[in-house]
Order: structure tokens, then sequence, then C-alpha cells
DNA sequence: ATGTTTACCAAAAACGTTTCTGGCCATATT
DNA sequence: AATATGGCCAGAAACGTTTTTGGTAAACAT
């Protein structure tokens, strides 16, 4: 008659809730909703089934302070990526939470902006405890973020390489691509193929380089230097590469570029020289963006399953925190994608000097 | 002699080791480095002091528990994003992370899958304590999550609109973007204008579509339901909506399509019909994705400073966590970027049936 | 000289789990 | 019959903070 039965107000239920209502221990509780082994098989099905009526939610708090891990993995994504390697971002974000939120496991977002530097990021994360494990993109050959985690055995995962590969990496077989790459222009008929890059910080495109240049030996064909311009986005289009490379008398009857975003302004660039890409040029992009296949000339390029190189991520993540140390590195094909952009070598008119 | 004073073991300092070192008691180094008042400025600077030289982090996990709050605003993504509209996303994302960080509070991302229900993914965050607040965006008119959390005086913002409008939220002026598109066309003397709409479950394509609506009644047109084509890009391309609108019979000389990528594979419908778009058929995008600018003809669109609208976000969540309760709702104006996809009205060629 | 406020700080009680230690009972082993 | 074993569970000690309570000493007012 005092109320002692009505129903409980709308307090979260405690574990000690359940374990009034199922008749048993704090600690049972614990250990039956935790998949212990050593606890009675009716019992756990009294506990879960108290825990299922009271709605009981454990406190992810109160498990991450006694177990001093924070059950979250975190993702940083740096500034440059924001506005133009957008494709890449969310589908690698898609299969890696995926496999996270099987496993139990929170993806924290945190954004690197130019200010901040990248380490700082890390550093923070780390030492404040923040997550139990990193991921990152964008690596460089020599990546103070990779020596700094590896100096403290900190777990992490990156997509892309560094120039010593001893940790766990996922990344897509850019020597493949530039290698694919020339060999297809050179089939086609290409003698002289220019490169629109991406940022030489980056690790992968060098490696990209290094599969073109690969891909020229083959044929006996020069790689010269003066037929590549770095192109970062945020600075220089490709149409401003393309004119720098034909201001620099370099006349290739096709380019490569290092991403669908530059192939796309190069294209553009071409045009205005008075050159028709598609049949004048031959252009390769690489990422294969959604809209590589409605613009004119469609686009080809190079595909890759992103939601999979998330979810390789993923179980990296997990093995390294399951204690497996040695380090795993998965190299993914990124099969091309055959359109219009990609075309035998035609004569360059001789309107453009 | 016993190695008492050697340095301390790579342990993470307590709060304790910092009182220790700083000679007051624990809950002194707690409130001085909240920066309560209570506390002399000399008391405050020693503990400072000490925090510093012992490297000290307050372990967030004990915070959290203790204050019974997570610090951590959850963004949820929806599936059908994923592959088309990543740009909006991460400028957004990016926006709004500078603000929680300025605030100390973290962002969480969760995916929500097709498979899963949305609010599945709401309910567990928000029952399992796992944020302090939830943003998401792609609202619909009858938007159960946010009928949910409304119920339950759970703090989120959204990105766009209900019908109802109680809440927190940002978004677009969308009325005014499609008002603006149609307006332009009339000007540039269209009087058949389709539309090439984002899917009709969301509440943003309703008031684009109320905005075309507008712009063609001030200028006495009809609106013609035949001329609207939804167009969910993971089923259907704007090419094939394209076709869809010319076969039905509606000979549109101009397009007001829902976003870049319907507006860039609808040019690619019109030059499969014999059609050049920008010349025969003027075509109006929304988002002004980064290709935009470098693709032909460039593509007049909608921009919108995604980062600021982040940012707003970000204070809002901040307000509702501070407990202002009166809902705070931004419109965000879109101004329209004018290139050369849309064109004065010319005759449709008869080759077309 | 005696209350009364004020400024500062220490002690201790949470917060809600997990895990360690140990103990009881039934069963198996000698 | 005595002892060892194993299954199962309760109790209690953490985990590292924040916040409440209360106490001391100095400053102030009466």
């Amino acid at each position: 008659m005092t109320g002692a039965d009505l129903p409980p107000p709308s307090v979260r239920p405690d574990i000690r809730a359940v374990a009034l209502a199922a008749g048993v221990s704090v600690s049972t509780v614990s250990r039956a909703l935790n998949g212990y082994a050593d606890v009675n098989a009716d019992t756990r099905k009294r506990v879960e089934r108290a825990a299922e009526t009271l709605g009981y939610r454990p406190s992810h708090a109160a498990a991450m302070l006694r177990r001093s891990q924070t059950g979250t993995v975190t993702f940083m994504v740096s500034k440059p990526w924001t506005k133009y390697v957008d494709p890449y971002f969310l589908g690698l974000l898609d299969g890696l939470e995926m496999m996270l939120a099987a496993a139990g496991l929170d993806l924290q977002v945190v954004m690197a902006r130019e200010f901040d530097r990248e380490i700082d990021v890390i550093r923070n994360a780390v030492e404040r405890n923040r997550c139990d494990a990193l991921v990152f993109a964008r690596t460089r050959p020599e990546d103070e973020r990779i020596d700094w985690l590896e100096e403290r055995g900190f777990p992490f995962v990156t997509v892309g390489r560094n120039n010593r590969n001893s940790h766990n990496f996922v990344d897509r077989d850019q020597v493949q691509v530039g290698r694919e790459s020339a060999r297809r222009l050179v089939a086609l008929g290409h003698q002289k193929i220019g490169q629109l890059t991406t940022p030489l910080r980056y690790t992968y495109t060098h490696l990209t380089m290094q599969g073109v240049k690969e891909g020229l030996d083959e044929a006996g064909l020069p790689s010269d230097p003066a037929s590549i311009v770095e192109c970062p986005l945020s600075q220089k289009t490709g149409e401003e590469a393309v004119t720098e490379l034909f201001l620099r008398g370099a006349r290739p009857t096709a380019l490569i570029c290092g991403n669908d975003l530059i192939a796309v302004s190069a294209m553009d660039g071409l045009r205005r020289l008075g050159l028709t890409p598609g049949k004048d040029v031959a252009v390769i992009g690489c990422d294969d963006i959604p809209i590589a296949a409605h613009i004119r000339p469609s686009l080809t390029t190079f595909t890759v399953d992103l939601g999979a190189m998330g979810i390789r991520i993923g179980r990296m993540v997990q093995a390294r925190l399951d204690g497996h140390l040695a380090p795993q590195q998965d190299l993914i094909e990124a099969p091309i994608v055959l359109r219009q952009s990609d075309c035998p070598r035609g004569p360059v008119p001789e309107s453009v000097r």
C-alpha cells in the first residue's frame, strides 16, 4: 500500500535491479549477460528474462571504466579530403562501421584541419584514452603518425602505405592501376603519355607513378619527367595542369589522371585548347565516382569496392584488438572500367602549338 | 634509495597523483581543473602545473560515468545516402565536428542500413545512453524518428523538416531553390518546364516542388503533373527519367533537377534523344558538387555553405544541451550559381517525337 | 569579545559496471 | 569414510572521476 509495488518510475534500471528481479547477485548478472561459462543455464535464462522485462541496458560508461577500454574506434579524416575526395570516404566508413557494430564497437569520427597538425589529433585521441584503435588514410612515405603509433604499440590501421610497411594496412593496388593505365594506352597506340598526378606527398601517388613507369618500360617507351604534372586540386585544377603540360611543349596524346576529378577538369582543359577528349586525347581517371558514367565522354577509370575495403579494415582492427600482433596487409585489386574517354591514338591537330 | 624517487613507470597518472604532486586533495584538483570558482588562484595554478608536468589526462570514462552524460553527439547517416550524396555529407560533418570539438564533445557516426530500421538505430543510441544528442538528415513529412525523440524529450537536431516543425532543425531554403529555378527559366523564355525530383518520401523534395509551383504561378504558367518524374538515383537515373518524360509526350524545353547527379545524367539522356543540353534544353541542378563547374556544359546549380550549416547544427546541439528548450530553426539561403547549362528557350527539333 | 559570513579546501559518497577471491554443495576419487 | 574436484554463485574490491557535505580559518559585523 505504500506504492512499493507500483511499476518503478522511468529511471533506467540498474544491474542491481536485474539482480533483484532475478534473485541472484550482481556479479552473476554480469557474468550471465556477458556470456561467461560458469553460470548455470537456468540461471542465465532467468537473468536474461529479468533484464529483458526490465528493459535493462548496461551503462556503457561504467563498463568502459571498469574494463579500461573505450569500445570505440576513431577514424581520422584529414581536411584536404573534405572537398575533393569525398567519394572515397563514405563507402569506406560504411563497411567499417558495419564490421565494428557487429563487434560491439562504436565508430568515432574526428577531423584534422590544416591548422591542427594531424599528429596532435592522434596524440589527443590516444593519450586521453578516447579510443581503442585508430584508422586513417592519406598516408605518406615518411609518416610521423605511423611512427608515433608504432613506437607506442597503439593499435591502428591505415588506408595506404608508408615506406616501411610494418603495420596493418589496406590499400588499392596502385601500382597495378598505374601499370594497367599505361598498358591500356600503349595498346591503343599511344606513345606520348602525360600524367596528372595527385599530390606527391602521398604514398599512393608514387606507387601509381611507379606502375605507369613499369607499363611504359614494358613497351620500351621512355618516362619523361616533363610529361608529369602534380595536380593538387585544392590549388591547381586539372584544367590548369593540362595547360601547363602543353605549355611545356609536351604533346601527349593520352593522359593518366590521379583521380576522376582531375580527369574531368583535365578534359575541360583539353577542350579549351581546342582538343576533343576521348578523340584527340585519351583520358583515364581513377576512383569511378558516380558521375563518371554520365558525363561526355564517359570516363574510363578504375573502380574499387569501398565497402569491402572498409570491412577488411574492420577485420584488421578486430584482429589487432584481439591480440594478433602480426601485421596484416591487404592489397585490393581495382579493376578498370572501360568507357569512352580512352581512345586510339589520333593525330594532334597542328592548330595547337 | 628504494626507487621511490624514480620517475613513475609509464602508467597514466591519476587525479590522485596530481593531487599528491600539488599537495592538495583530489576534489580540489577536480574543481581547479574544471574551472570552478571556489578555488584559490594560486592553488589552481599549482594544480595546473602539476597536471601539466605529470601529463595528466582525465579519464573520459570516469567523468562520463560520474556526470552521467556521454560527451558525444551521434550523427546518423542513412544508407541510401552513401553512394550519391557524399559531398553533402562530409561538408556538414566538417562544420559540425568543429563546433563540437570546441565544446569538448565527440562526434560519433552510425549508419542505418536498409535492413535496419532507422528507428532501431536511434532507440539503441538513446536507450543505451550512448550519446547526449542526435543529428540526422533526410527527414520525411511524417517522420517517426522525430516523433519518437520528441515524445521522450531527447535532444536532437535534424537537417530538414517534417510537417510539424516543432523541433530544432537546419535546412536549405528549398522553396526558394525551387522558386528561383522556375523564375530563372521563365525569364529565359521557357514555358514547358520539366522536373526530375529527388525521392518523394523526403520533405525537401516537396518543398522544392512547392517552390517551383510558386514560380510558375507567378508567371501564370500551369504546373503539369505529367512533367514531373520522381528520380531516386539508386533505382532510376536521370537518363531514364528524362526518357520517360519524353515518352509521356511532355516536351519540356527546360529541366529542374533535384540534385546535380540527376542533372548530369539527365543531360546524358537528352543527348541520347538527340538534344543538346544547355542549347536545346536548359538544365538546372542543385548542390553544386565539385565537378559541376568542370563538365560540359558546366552546370547551373544552387550552392550552399555546408560548413556553415554544420556549424549551425553544432550550435543548436549545444544550446539544447545547455537547456534551451525553445526550438531553433534555421533556413539557409542557397544562392544560384549561373553557368552554362541554363540557356534561353530554343526550339525543340522535330526529329524528336 | 562574540556571533556571522566568506573563502577555501578535505573527506567521503556516489556513478554502474567487471573481476577477483573465496565459499558452499554435490559429485567423483582414493 | 575421508579427501579432492568442479560447478556455481555471493561478496567485495576496484575503475577514476565529480559532487555533496562539512569543517576550518580568516575576515567581517555587532
